[in-house]
DNA sequence: CGGAAAATCCCCATTGATGGGGATTTTTTT
DNA sequence: AAAAAAATCCCCATCAATGGGGATTTTCCG
């Protein structure tokens, strides 16, 4: 019987979860949180054996439960459960003490895939961000410094017009950057982009 | 001597502060974080009296580190530093321990009286927050069911198409819904809003 | 040096959101 | 029952952003 916790600060995604793996004889759900420091006293509680842990949630993110996690129980498989592909946070997550990293626009069937393995003792890794670590281009960032500086001020509620006067640049340029960038990381539209930033504050 | 740190995910106010302050005698800035781990690092090396904190940083947030630091130092003065005036994370914030609370649209001239208030002891809060604990309809939130409903949709990233959609409602209520949630939150734009639904993540 | 990548700027049609009005119906409170 | 608040919907002009082109100039790296 694997011992299951879910940590993610959106309800309606553990209300989903549970019901999917309700009929899964192997897994017995112990509890949910829906921040960090709820997870810690879950984990206090109940000890499960697998957790899917989302990284950003309020109180005590993903990255520092689960240092904290690993510390009183090694044993522990965490699976980091995430919106985007940030290399970053996947990096720190596992020298935290993951031992698994899904996406959180996966199936759910890719979900009990991923729980399944972990609690056997061997990694999981989404396929979708394989790309990311296994070929050549690993170590540098999709975004140049530009764009991250744009980001930056995306993320701080600027709009293109407020970014291209505190730059001294044209509009214009502004908007190709923020078109590139929703280009290269794949998202549509400026909610999801902004998302990004501020999900992605992980690498500064 | 007030000893202070900083505790703030955005490096660019923090560097503002510290080069305010370098020219006050009577405080030592002892350092500064970016989150909540690095804060609680420093507090244990060099123990500030005065700690201005934000309250959504990554790794541990602000409610949960005041809570530790104050476990460990009861008799530090941690001023709660944040965007928006959000009457659920005052309470928690004092719940954990602050004994002030200001804005980061506040002068810096505010942000040096609030440290030094609450140094000698005496509590600090913005006056612009005032009205909302000050007066009769202290205990009510400001928006209605409907339009936190909304809110937590646009902080998923959706549209106010998608949003009327899902709701079975019109567009025009949904954008409605939004321009009153902006003007009784004293916002400007979409961009504001996202972040402030995000932010704001702390009441449900 | 020379090519690649980054950064800069422009046009245009379309969609999304703002801000200013206004209005009706339901629900809640007094 | 009357007043207040919440929720619903509409019009319109304007601004912001998307997505599709294209183009030029810097800057960086081999």
């Amino acid at each position: 019987m694997i011992t299951l916790a879910i940590a993610e600060d959106h309800q309606a995604l553990i209300d989903g979860i549970m019901s999917y793996m309700e009929f899964e004889e192997d897994i017995q759900i112990v509890g949910h949180a829906n921040d960090g420091e709820a997870l810690l006293e879950l984990v206090h509680k109940k000890q499960p054996l697998v957790i899917l842990c989302d990284i950003r949630m309020p109180r005590i993110d993903g990255i520092a439960v689960t240092r904290q996690i690993i510390k009183e129980y090694p044993d522990t498989r965490i699976v980091a459960f995430t919106m985007f592909d940030q290399q970053e946070a996947i990096t720190q997550m596992i020298a935290a003490g993951a031992v698994g990293y899904i996406l959180k626009n996966s199936s759910l069937e890719i979900v009990l895939e991923a729980v399944r393995t972990v609690a056997e003792g061997n990694p999981y890794f989404d396929k979708k961000i394989q790309f990311n670590e296994g070929n050549k281009n690993s170590s540098k960032s999709l975004l140049s410094t530009r764009e991250k500086e744009i980001l930056g001020l995306i993320s701080r509620g600027k709009t293109s017009h407020e970014i291209a006067d505190q730059l001294f640049i044209g509009k214009s340029t502004v908007d190709t950057h923020r078109k590139n960038m929703i280009r290269k990381l794949g998202l549509s539209g400026a909610g999801e982009l902004l998302r990004y930033a501020l999900e992605k504050k992980y690498d500064f």
